[in-house]
DNA sequence: ATGGTAGGTATCCTA
């Protein structure tokens, strides 16, 4: 069975309906991960979801900022909105699809403009929140579990993964320390990059254009920010991946583009 | 070095 699972930041999912009916048609994953939904739950466009063909759903959204979203044609299972932090944002959906497959969709903080947990709270909340989820995978290494971990990670790693390396050391997203803390997530269950498995790490490659450029594709000043991540286990069902770039240019576009794999189970 | 745009909300927050 092929299984396709793309994860979209959406930025605000309700002036998005072009776009997401794109995504279903040209795309047409069985699973569409969301984040920064924007909306509270009994605002969600579901009516359109199930339209598209997305008859089972789970929503973790609030008014305003955050929210995330599994759309899917298959049934899910077992789904939950988990907090961290000791805050009640929404940032995190666990379920399971078919199979026993785990899934968490994460939309981890963008953190603020100044790269230091002492004075900048928001890049704490960051780091805080990418340590709680460490702990969390670290205690059930081992078990098995066929896991995929995705979303809005808000973290480039590689030096492939910016325009300019050098230039955004100490911008936030690529600074080392976000860089490290993200590495140890990834160690605590040895998740393998599924995308860079497929888009050789020596390729430049971006999910994310500042909305600030007068031309996001002539001056490409990108950052590969959204991610998807396989444990072990389902690492080897891997067949393929793609970053949809030209989504970038389309009327009203997200900052983000969809990122998605294609799964041989 | 600076300021640039977008979305949601309600006059300013976040990205």
């Amino acid at each position: 069975m092929r299984l396709r699972i793309t994860t979209w930041n959406a930025n605000s999912i309700r002036i998005r309906e072009a776009a997401l009916r794109r995504i279903a048609g040209e795309i047409r994953p069985d699973v569409l991960c969301l984040q920064e939904t924007k909306v509270p739950d009994d605002r969600f466009p579901r009516s359109l979801a199930e339209e598209l063909g997305y008859r089972h759903m789970f929503l973790h959204g609030q008014k305003a900022y955050n929210g995330v979203a599994v759309l899917s044609r298959l049934p899910l299972a077992d789904c939950e909105g988990i907090h961290w932090c000791g805050l009640d944002q929404c940032r995190h959906i666990r379920c399971l699809l078919p199979g026993g497959i785990e899934l968490h969709n994460l939309y981890i903080p963008a953190g603020g403009d100044i790269p230091d947990p002492e004075v900048n709270p928001k890049f704490r909340h960051k780091l805080e929140m990418l340590e709680e989820l460490t702990g969390w995978f670290a205690s059930r290494r081992g078990d098995g579990a066929r896991l995929v971990l995705l979303g809005d990670l808000n973290i480039a790693p590689l030096e492939t993964d910016v325009w300019n390396h050098r230039a955004l050391l100490k911008v936030v997203s690529h600074t080392p320390v976000e860089v490290e803390t993200l590495e140890r997530l990834q160690r605590a269950y040895a998740f393998v990059d599924a995308v860079r498995r497929i888009i050789p790490p020596e390729r430049k490659l971006f999910t994310w254009w500042s909305y600030r450029a007068r031309d996001w594709s002539k001056s490409d000043r990108g950052r590969r920010l959204d991610h998807i991540w396989l444990s072990p286990g389902l690492a080897p069902a891997l067949v393929d991946a793609h970053v949809r770039r030209d989504a970038r240019g389309w009327e009203a576009p997200s900052d983000h583009v969809p990122v998605t794999v294609d799964l041989e189970l």
